[in-house]
RNA sequence: GGUCCCGUGGUGUAGCGGUUAACAUGCCUGCCUGUCACGCAGGAGAUCGCGGGUUCGAUUCCCGUCGGGACCGCCA
């Protein structure tokens, strides 16, 4: 169990005089010399003052050892009654978690008594002095790592957890990674610029999170989704290049990668084309995979239209780290005997296969009965396989795949004996979805998957819309504010127009997205239309944007990366929560705090709000 | 909004229609001068999340509810 790197204190503190004033029934500190977690050899002979935590003490009568933790790590520290006997009675008193003063000298250790499983464990410092700081209450789980405490009571005492070297390292991470990007920007000529967190409520995109104004009573502020608008109006003051680390707010179901308040790096830039801004931040996370793991990747990264994303991989942000591509074998089913795969086509959905090479025998019919269980939940009615074998294939479905059509699925699919086709026959969002998500988990069950790689990935040409088949109405697929490809398109053809926009992946995860922007108040507008926005309710919502970009708009554009989420990744974690400092949990409560909570009726009244809800039951 | 999993000493688990509710660890006390998962001996600690139902009897079965988690919808 170790610390991460702290800076080496100035070995003369000592001298320094602190200025703290002594309160009643305080202690005052000494100067401490070293981190615990950085004590060396080099260090042998020399008297230093520690401060830290007590990690363990083991009482061995009449000599005690204490480990002793700060945020670099632990070191062993001995109290011996030939050095101080009272040093030695106050050891007997400490316990884990108390706040102590330690002040001796650095030895060496016996070779036989050294430990290498500590990086301080050739040293020990021999107590003189000894001063109990701060007592602790026994704490309701051991600080270390592999604590099987569960996540419940870990978020309860979260300032507990973070003791964890495990988690303090990720924000350590955390920290070297948002001073990367913030040196790499500041070289670029970006300006961190702050923007408001108390903005304008917006009916597109995310439910919003609402802040009840006092002044206006009856109207409300919203918690930004993202800077968007602002960073576009501040491309059309002429800032040029803009960033933050920004805090977005959205008020949607969580997920394990998804909380209710994340940062994004936000960025914008005028007078760039796409070609310029992939660029950019292609270096920008070359430094840093470099600077924070060590890790060269390859630049330029790799690019990959969404259409053809969605059809190799059935994802718009695929784990391209393994093959396992799903293979459209439409052509060759559409007029076979089995009406499932026939119906499909022909109502004009498809049929695409995964081969699970060799997969055949590891998979028992129960066994894939319960991936077509898994493929359901993402719509699929059902899930046809074949298994490969030496004269054609096995399996239910097997009679009807005999002879020339037999041949040819085995040719595409590329089977070869042994091997497990799996099949999707519905519409293509649902084929998509479902062998999507059959190929990750199958990829992650057979350990398909090099966990040493980081496979960036763009995802180029976006559709501009999505269709809503509830609402009967086109949605921004990325927001309104995306420049299309084809603006006369817009007009003629919106359900096909491409979207100047790109997202970046890594490992099947969405990293970030941005767009180039509209500046046109025309095409604007034209978007709205095409949005099913009336000219009123356009001019209501987004007038101030549509006006600034008729005084001389560059263009622009940006994008904006998660960095929770490449935090997660980079540490190797899968759980969101493992990267925010106080996170929420599934419903969005804090554990901690026990936020949100029931305010009185003042604070109501005083915002001209009444609940109608029944408050929740706590 | 929906589906699924979990809830038992501080912590992590086991358990079962009738138990003295088990184990590990932690905690407390005593002993111990080279430990580092210290060791040894002893001890305290649980209304089995909450409410209702079935039953002679429920921690165990059923329903609801609350809390935690995963996923779908939702969200870029």
């Amino acid at each position: 169990m170790g610390g991460y790197d702290v800076p080496v204190l100035n070995a003369n503190a000592n001298a320094i005089k602190t200025n703290n004033k002594e309160l009643k029934g305080s202690v005052v500190v000494m100067q401490r010399t070293h981190y615990c977690g950085n004590l060396t050899e080099q260090q042998i002979g020399q008297e230093v003052t520690l401060q830290g935590w007590v990690q363990k003490r083991r009482d061995l009568g009449g000599l005690i050892f204490i480990d002793v933790r700060d945020r670099a790590g632990i070191v062993q520290t001995v109290f011996n009654p030939d050095i101080s006997k009272e040093a030695l009675e106050i050891a007997e008193t400490l316990r884990n978690e108390y706040v102590v003063e330690i002040k001796g000298h650095v030895i060496e250790r016996a070779e036989k008594t050294k430990n290498p499983n500590l990086k301080t464990g050739a040293i020990e410092v021999q107590v003189s002095d000894v001063k109990v700081v701060n007592e602790a209450k026994n704490p309701p789980f051991t600080i270390e790592d592999n604590t099987d405490v569960g996540e419940e009571t870990r978020l309860k005492y979260r300032y507990l957890d973070l003791r964890r070297p495990e988690l303090a390292r990720i924000f350590k991470m955390r920290s070297d990674i948002t001073k990367t990007v913030r040196n790499f920007l500041d070289d670029e000529g970006f300006l961190e610029v702050e923007t408001p967190i108390l903005t304008k409520s917006t009916p597109e995109g995310a439910r919003d999170y609402l802040v009840p104004s006092r002044v206006h009573e009856g109207e409300f502020y919203a918690l930004p989704q993202s800077p968007q608008l602002f960073k576009q109006l501040l491309m059309v003051s002429g800032f040029d290049r803009y960033y933050q680390i920004a805090r977005c707010f959205r008020d949607e179901d969580l997920r394990a990668d998804r909380q209710p308040e994340f940062t994004q790096i936000d960025m914008e830039m005028s007078f760039m084309s796409i070609e310029d801004i992939l660029e950019m931040n292609e270096r920008l996370m070359k430094k840093v995979m470099k600077d924070v793991k060590g890790v060269d990747v390859e630049t330029p990264f790799k690019r990959l239209p969404y259409d053809e994303a969605m059809s190799r991989y059935g994802s718009d942000k695929p784990d391209t780290r393994f093959g396992m591509e799903l293979t459209d074998v439409s052509e060759i089913v559409k007029d076979s005997s089995f009406k499932v795969f026939a119906g499909a086509v022909e109502s004009g959905g498809q049929v695409k296969l995964i081969n699970v090479k060799g997969a055949a025998e590891k998979y028992s019919r129960k066994d894939i009965d319960a991936l077509g269980e898994y493929a359901k939940v993402y719509g699929a009615k059902g899930l046809a396989w074949l298994k490969v074998t030496e004269d054609g294939f096995n399996g239910p479905i097997a009679k009807f795949f005999d002879g020339e059509i037999g041949e040819a699925l085995k040719a595409a699919g590329e089977g070869e004996v042994g091997d497990l086709f799996l099949f999707g026959a519905d519409k293509k969002s649902v084929v998509a979805d479902s062998l999507g998500a059959l190929r990750l988990k199958l990829g992650k069950d057979l350990d398909m998957i090099d966990q040493s790689l980081y496979n960036f990935l763009w995802v180029t040409d976006w559709p501009l819309f999505e269709y809503d088949e509830e609402d009967g109405r086109y949605y921004a697929a990325h927001h309104p504010f995306t420049m299309p490809a084809d603006v006369e398109q817009l007009k003629t053809h919106p359900e096909s127009v491409k979207a100047q926009a790109y997202d970046l992946v890594l490992n099947g995860y969405e990293l970030g997205g941005g767009s180039l922007r509209i500046y046109q108040r025309e095409v604007q507008e034209e978007m709205f239309k095409a949005l099913g926005f009336t000219e009123e309710s356009a001019r209501e919502q987004f007038g101030f944007l549509m006006d600034a970009f008729e005084y001389g708009t560059p263009p622009h554009g940006g994008i904006a990366f998660g960095l929770d989420r490449i935090v997660m990744l980079l540490a190797g974690s899968t759980n969101l929560r493992d990267t925010i400092a106080f996170p929420k949990t599934a419903s969005a409560s804090d554990l901690l705090t026990e936020a949100p909570s029931s305010v009185d009726d003042a604070q109501l009244k005083e915002l001209g709000i009444k609940v109608v809800a029944e408050p929740a039951k706590k």
